[in-house]
Order: C-alpha cells, then sequence, then structure tokens
DNA sequence: AGATTTGTCTACCAAATGGTAGAGACGTGA
DNA sequence: TCACGTCTCTACCATTTGGTAGACAAATCT
C-alpha cells in the first residue's frame, strides 16, 4: 500500500456521504464522484461495497473512540463534570464532522454482519461508560437507575440531537454557529439534571 | 376508489419497511412483494414512488397525531405527570409499531419536499407541545431552560430509544417485553430527573 | 535496459430499478 | 346485452447498480 491518499480520500468522503445520506442510498458511483474518481478505482482499494461499509465502520469508530477515550480520562473526580465532559467530546463532531454521528446511527438499517462490526469495535469503550455509571452510583453520586439502559439514554439524547438538526427545525430552531451553542447548552443542563442525584 | 383495501394494506406494509429498513433501500418491487402483489398494482394506486412516500408519512402522521393529541388532553394538572403521559403515549408505538418512529426518524434522509409534507403535518401538535413546557416553565413548575430546544431533545431521548434497538442491544439490554418494560421506566425516570423544577 | 508491481482507467455485463402501455377480468347500470 | 368504470396483470424500456476483465502508464526493482 505505497499510495495511501487515494485510499483515506475514499474512505473519509464514504464516510460522509454515508454518514448525511443513509448507507443504503449511496452508490459506489457517488462516492466516486465525490471522490473525482472511477468507481473501478473504489473497487480496487476495496474488494467489494461491503468491504468498504466495513473500512468507513472502522474509520468512524476510531474518530469516535480517540474523542471519547480522552474525554473518559478526563481531569476531575464529580461525576456530573466527567459525564458532561464525554457529552461534549461526543457532541464535538457534530460541529466539526456531522456526518460521523449519522453513519453510527445507521447501524439500525445495516446487516448483522456490519452490525456485529461495529459492535465489536465499540463494546469496550460502552462496557466502561455502563460500568463507571454503576460504580458511580452505588457512591451515591448519581440518580440511581439502571446504569445500562441510562447508557443506552444518554447515547440517544446526545446522538439525536446531533444527527436530526432537521426535527429539531421543524422545533423552530435555527441551523447556524449560535444555534449549536445554544442547543450544546440545553443538552449538558438536560443531562445534569437528569443525572443528579436524589 | 371503491376497493380501498389494496390501497390500505399497501399503505401498512409500505410504513413498515421504510420505517424498519429506511425509505431509501425500499423498492417498490419489495412493497409489492410483501403485499402480495405486481409492482404494477403499487403504481396504479399511488402515481409515482415519491407520492407513495408522501402518502405514507401521511398515514404515520395520522397515526401519531391520534395517539399525541389524546395524551396532551390527558387528565392531571402536575406538569411532571403530563409530559410523563406524552412519553408513554410516543413510547406505546415503539412495542405494537416500531416501524413508526423509525419512518418519522426518517426524515433526515428525505428531500426537502417530503420534509416540508411532513413537518407540515406534525407542526400543529410541535407548536402546542412547545407553548406548553414554555408556560409551565414560567409558573416554575417545570426546570427552566429554552422550551424548544427542550422538546428537541424530549423527542430525540424517546425517539432514539425506540428505534435504535440494536444501539441498545450493544449496551447489553435484552430485547424481549421484559427488557422493554425496564426500558420505558428507566426512560420515565429519566425524562422526569430531567424536568424537575430546580 | 528490461521486468514487475502499483494505480487508474475504458469497456463491458447481468440484475434491479422506477415507470409506461395496454390487455384482460370483473362487476354495475342502462 | 352492451358499454363503462375498476382493478390487477403481462410485457416492455431506459437507467442505474455492483462487479469483472483487462489495457495502459508510471514507478520500482534487478
Amino acid at each position: 500500500m505505497v499510495n495511501g491518499s487515494t485510499r483515506i480520500r475514499i474512505l473519509d468522503t464514504a464516510l460522509d456521504l454515508f454518514g448525511t445520506r443513509g448507507v443504503g442510498t449511496v452508490s459506489l458511483d457517488d462516492i466516486a464522484d465525490a471522490v473525482g474518481v472511477r468507481k473501478q478505482t473504489v473497487l480496487y482499494w476495496f474488494k467489494s461495497r461491503s468491504g468498504l461499509i466495513d473500512a468507513v465502520l472502522d474509520h468512524a469508530a476510531d474518530e469516535l473512540l480517540v474523542v471519547v477515550e480522552a474525554a473518559i480520562r478526563s481531569q476531575g473526580d464529580e461525576p456530573l463534570d466527567r459525564v458532561d465532559a464525554v457529552v461534549c467530546a461526543v457532541f464535538r463532531p457534530v460541529v466539526r464532522r456531522p456526518a460521523l454521528l449519522g453513519l453510527i446511527r445507521e447501524v439500525t438499517r445495516l446487516d448483522e454482519s456490519h452490525i456485529n462490526h461495529l459492535r465489536g469495535r465499540l463494546s469496550v469503550v460502552v462496557e466502561r461508560c455502563v460500568s463507571y455509571l454503576r460504580s458511580e452510583m452505588e457512591k451515591g453520586r448519581l440518580r440511581t437507575c439502571d446504569p445500562m439502559v441510562l447508557a443506552g439514554l444518554l447515547y440517544s439524547t446526545v446522538s439525536g440531537t446531533g444527527t436530526e438538526p432537521i426535527v429539531l427545525e421543524t422545533f423552530g430552531w435555527e441551523p447556524n454557529a449560535a444555534g449549536l451553542r445554544q442547543v450544546r447548552r440545553e443538552l449538558r443542563g438536560f443531562v445534569r439534571a437528569a443525572l443528579q442525584p436524589n
């Protein structure tokens, strides 16, 4: 693999298209056109469409894991601050790379093999989050509930907020920098209130 | 339109397929096969694929609006109970008709004309929810924040929980009746905590 | 220099897609 | 009985899809 640049460009472009328009509705030709190359070049770097999808999922998982791992390791003992840091970390791609969470959300539409592929990549960080929430609950520093489902709820809230600007617009929201800052502020307040120990 | 039954069956089936597999990845042949009819019969009842999509969106909006309107009008003065009723109402289709919220969520992937079509149908109930939240905040009976964004956050949380069983499974959740009840319980507690006045 | 590997291309192909044209079965009213 | 509207069908069609085969140029190795 002497020349990685074309490969990387295909990967990046595919992530954007898959994440914004949905995996199933993006053709190899669409990706090739966006990269400025022929479809056969895409099939040279990835042996099939399915192979490309897995590679793009890996690419997305890499990007997400780096961000989340850093936030998890962040300073501060207070759990609400720590969760807050992770929320902000996951929300950052919403601004910088909107397709990223959109692609992760696509998992529901994929077939078993791709689902398992992505699950394998994310399971480590997921388990770490759940066990952290559980331990803080046991210490009475977070509202007591099922940590597993809570983690899912948190994910849904953050991911939904980030991936459904259209829905937010229906609620009257305006999609610009100020609007995004406002959403992030409300999101943090929402999560903080939901986790406050009782 | 003497015989409406074929039309309705197409509508129902299309809603299920669109909602579970995504609008873009379901062909007219897929729908026809599932109904037990030929593609041309589908095109007889709906003049084009795009027309079918709009009709299905209407069908979904009808179903959702009935449920939500009833819950909004529900008894009780305490706002936390009222929001709780709406959450339960929106969550009910998750069990009875999983495709419904999945289809609404698909709006992000549709093109402008379909988006506006659906928005037009949902805007009334959306505005009612937002102004209700605002008035209760002004009375100090809900945590004070931006009611518009809060409505979006609530939607994201409920919809995400209902439409992403795959993600919940990654968090260790088991998709059965008991699991669904547990998710609903946690969801209600989560929302209640997030709205508690400070 | 000559041989080989690497990367992109053109030329195809079979299958699936949304859509058109129109035949035929069926019932209903005159 | 006959004409007419309703409903589903078969037969096509142009376009797009994922994928194969192989030509060709540039770089790399011997």
